[in-house]
This record gives C-alpha cells, structure tokens and sequence, in this order.
DNA sequence: ACTCAATTTGTAATCAATACAAAGTTGCAA
DNA sequence: TTGCAACTTTGTATTGATTACAAATTGAGT
C-alpha cells in the first residue's frame, strides 16, 4: 500500500491522516514481524527526530479503535502490534521469542465462535518451539 | 478435588504441596473466575496472613510450568490464572471486564493447530459485549 | 533434633504503559 | 492569508504489575 492509499484509506476511517500515523501504519504493513512499541519507536525515531514513544501507544490506539491495525498480547510482558487483518493465528516460540503468522481456514475459525456470545475480535494463540529452534 | 487429592496431584509432579501451593491450587479450581494476581492475593492473606504477592507469582509460575493452570493474557492490563484445563476458550466482555469460558470442540480446536508448528499450548481469546451488558 | 535445600516473604527495583500539560499542527471560516 | 479552535504530538512524571534479591522460615531426610 503507497502512502497515498494509507492516507485515504486514513481518511475513509475519519482519522486525520498525519505524517506519524501514516508512518506507523505503513511500517507495520511493510513490516509484518510483530514489533513492540519500543521498536516501533526505534525504527521511527530514524525518520522523525522528534518521534515518541508516547506517540507509538497514542497512534497505535487509533488505530487499533478503527480495526486498521491489531495488538497481540501472546506475549504478556509486552504488546506488539498487527497490520495483517485477515483471518490468522500466532505462533511464539518459547526459544527465540519470535513470533509467526499461521494461517486459519474461514471454516476453523468460525467453528470457534462461542454460541452464547457475539465477539467482535478473535485471536488464536499457539505456543511452542518453532522448526528453526528445533533443529538446534 | 478435595486438598489430599490437591497434595498428591502436587507429589505426582514433583512439586512439594506446600501449605501455599496447595490454596493457590484449591482457590483456582474452586473459583473458575480467572483471578488477577491481586484479587488471589487479597483472597488468601485471610487464611494466611503473612501471605505474600510475591508467593502469588512463584506459586503460579511453578503450577503453569506443571501444566497445572494456565495462565490467560486476553487483558493486556494484568495475567489472570485459570485452572480449568479442559479445552476452552475465554471471551472478555469490554463492558464489564468479566471473563467468561466457552467451550470449544475437539474438532474446532485440531483444525486450528497449524500445520508448520508443533504447538504446545493453545488459546483462543474472543473480545466483545456479554449478554448481560448488552441488555443494558 | 540436625542439617541442607527448597520455599516464602518483604522490600527494592524494573519497566511497559498511561496521565498530563505544554508546544506544535491542522482544518476551517471569514 | 489570517486567526481561531480543535486535534495531535511530545517530554516528563507517574502508575502499577511483575521481578530481583536476600533474609527468614519451612520441610524432608538422616
């Protein structure tokens, strides 16, 4: 997505597309490896001198409220943050801590869905070693 | 479960059942309300007033690590404990804050285990209104 | 009882996340 | 363009859950 789709797509959600949410959307779309705010503010803070990490949470908020973006919370010391809105789970390795996309069928996933509930968000969490550890 | 069973399941996995250990364990089993660390500490300096919040995160970290509890991070805020082991999952309502079980079936949860991993934990977190909230 | 290791406990420290107010920016109307 | 009001960003201070740590206590085996 360019930096002009991100800023309509901004704007289509009522959300006043400044230069600092359109780089943290854009990061986290161009960057699907779950960061967390302190990375997120590392790798921004490069382009914006002045960026901070009070921004990260603030932005992040936003746009978690307007579904653009999701937090994960597999990990509890942290959270990290999604641009991937389609249907998938995550995956942590308790070696590394790095945490992967696994896709999830439509079908499986609405086989989840509690009877006498209505959720409006829905997140699968797997935990275990991944392949790369294993082999150590 | 009666707290002899308590203390021989504790035996059974190598994990001295301890006066503290076998109330943590007794508490969750007996309240199915996914405490905080907070609320099980408040609980139980009653029946033990040297108690400690410290104890609280030892004990928890020791029975999860048994497979005993797990511990549930649908909140951000703070990790709740939850000794129901049977498969389920857990919706939180954003209104109350109350979280809820809800059951999953053998299927439903083997259709989501992804294929490139080998996971050894699994939850699923649903978020949204309950029905007592949305009655409001 | 005695001893050594495991456990508990209280306090201090850590650190992610939030509160807050000042400074900066943006949108809009005249 | 100018000015104003609302919104956003930013830095600092604060909060609050969790962990580190060392002293005190408990427990198991001899």
């Amino acid at each position: 997505m360019t930096k002009q789709e991100i800023t309509s797509l901004l704007r289509t959600r009522g959300i006043q597309p400044t230069q600092q949410r359109i780089a943290v959307l854009d990061y986290l779309q161009t960057h699907r490896t779950h960061p967390t705010a302190d990375t997120l503010y590392r790798a921004l803070v490069e382009e914006f001198p002045t960026f901070s990490r009070t921004t990260v949470y603030n932005t992040a908020r936003t746009l978690a409220k307007a579904g653009l973006i999701r937090v994960i919370t597999i990990d509890a010391e942290e959270q990290r943050f999604d641009a991937g809105m389609e249907q998938h789970g995550h995956f942590r390795c308790t070696d590394c801590g790095s945490i992967f996309d696994f896709p999830i069928s439509q079908q499986a996933m609405q086989n989840l869905s509690p009877a006498s509930y209505t959720p409006v968000t829905m997140e699968v969490y797997a935990t275990g070693v991944c392949p790369h550890c294993q082999q150590q």
